[in-house]
RNA sequence: GGCGGGGUACCGAAGCGGUCAAACGGGAUCGGCUGUAAACCGAUUGGCUCUGCCUUCGCAGGUUCGAAUCCUGCCCCCGCCA
């Protein structure tokens, strides 16, 4: 990257090319001036609460800023929220958010941090990884000094909430103080600068209150845009189910991105690739970009293979090579069919025989009907099952 | 503490004594169209030994020939007032 060497307005008006603000305005320039005038880097923040398992894209975009900061010498310290995770933030909400248990909460942590590192760069010397746990257990009396930060006319002026009052939804108290938790967190790691996504902005700003209160210098901030998902209208989260995990299957990374609305495209390379579409067709825009994903989370030849794997099974819509076997016994050398599939697919036997009755069935290339209740067992030994257009298993008698 | 509202299928939401396995919307699934795009069209969406049978409408009882709908008790949620 050419970028070292530029002249801090330079490199912050780089930073904050994808970003949707920049805030205050010409804050980021400032610290980076006084970073290199001091000749150390500035610490970058990120607070992620562990209350899914899996990072998805959605998550990456941030973390791909991150990685800018990292890649032009500054420190990201990464906040595992495990404490806030208890809490739950409201950003966006319209309704509270369930509470998570310690023993979730501590697997979720775990998986966060590794799947982190498939972005940032994880040397000591420009990643430190905190817990919030480590100082927002605090005694009450430095609880009620952190409470007397904000008024609630303050905490309650965000839309969010607003929106809950008008409807007579609740909100609960700890969700309202979720935003000074959070900033105390940017005290606790003296954060020069805080990114996080558009809903964050109320949080990050009220941070800036919080560190003025304890005496410190005021975060920058720059929010990023929120990555709509698969989709194409909602943001990307796992409990949507429109989101692409970081750890999912090549295949279905490649599949999934496909399926993303063509209107999403230039959104899609800008936050996550940080550039413009190639100038072809959409669909080999889309084409390259899922490759691009796939050999970012894995190597070339998966998004290959992945790519294969693809066109195989949708474009010429065959079986892919490798379909999962799947026994079934024939005691009587006679097999009952909604019975096979409802076992081979995980299905209730009405559900199978629904998809029987609306041709979704197929033994090899052909259709199989509700007419045939029972086949023989040499008829399926061996042979593809389907159903629909994704799911398939070889037949094996035992 | 007082007053009021509410708990229905994956989610949201109708129903308020029979014709209710339960309208409608979303989601999902199958099919069509296609670039598995979006949009759109059609079908399905409790279970089963499926022209019928069984189990569902917060939980437990009761009234009735018959209840998601009425009564009693209990649990949970929400708002307002104090």
């Amino acid at each position: 990257m050419a970028i070292h060497g530029r002249s801090p307005a330079e490199t912050a008006a780089w930073l904050a090319r994808n970003a949707v603000e920049s805030l205050p305005a010409g804050e980021l320039e400032r610290k980076l001036e006084a970073a290199s005038a001091a000749g150390r880097p500035l610490r970058v923040k990120l607070g992620i609460d562990p209350t899914a398992p899996d990072i998805h894209l959605g998550h990456t975009v941030v973390l791909n800023k991150l990685r800018e900061f990292q890649d032009l010498g500054h420190l990201v310290v990464l906040i595992i929220g495990d404490f806030t995770a208890r809490v739950g933030d409201p950003s966006g909400r319209s309704s509270t958010r369930p509470v998570l248990t310690a023993d979730e909460i501590e697997a979720n942590a775990r998986t966060f941090q590794e799947q982190a590192f498939t972005v940032l760069a994880r040397e000591p010397q420009r990643l430190e990884v905190r817990r919030n746990g480590e100082w927002l257990d605090m005694p009450m009396e430095r609880f009620l000094a952190l409470a007397g930060t904000a008024t609630v006319a303050q905490l309650l002026e965000r839309d969010d909430f607003a929106r809950r009052m008008e409807k007579g939804q609740p909100i609960s108290l700890l969700e309202v103080l979720y935003p000074l938790m959070q900033g105390y967190d940017s005290v606790a790691v003296a954060a020069d600068v805080e990114l996080g996504g558009t809903d964050q902005k109320f949080n990050l700003l009220l941070a800036r209150d919080v560190q003025r209160s304890h005496g410190q210098p005021e975060q920058a901030i720059l929010t990023m845009p929120i990555l709509v998902g698969t989709d194409g209208h909602e943001k990307m989260s796992k409990s949507l189910g429109n989101h692409i995990g970081v750890t999912d299957s090549p295949e279905d990374i490649y599949g999934k991105t496909l399926s993303v609305p063509d209107e999403c495209l230039a959104d899609y390379y800008s936050l996550l690739v940080g550039q413009e579409p190639p100038k072809v067709g959409p669909r080999d825009a889309k084409r390259a970009l899922a490759r691009t994903l796939v050999a970012r989370f894995y190597d070339a030849s998966a998004a290959q293979a992945a790519e294969r794997h693809f066109d195989r099974l949708f474009v010429e819509r065959k079986a892919p090579e490798d379909v999962p076997e799947a026994s079934f016994e024939a005691a009587e050398g006679e097999v009952h069919l909604p019975g096979l599939i409802a076992d081979v697919f995980g299905m209730s036997r009405s559900e199978a025989r629904r998809v029987l009755e609306q041709g979704g069935v197929r033994l090899g290339d052909e259709i199989l009907s509700t007419a045939e209740q029972d086949l023989a067992a040499e008829r399926l030994d061996g042979q593809v099952l389907r159903v629909g257009k994704r799911r398939f298993a070889r037949l094996k008698r035992i």
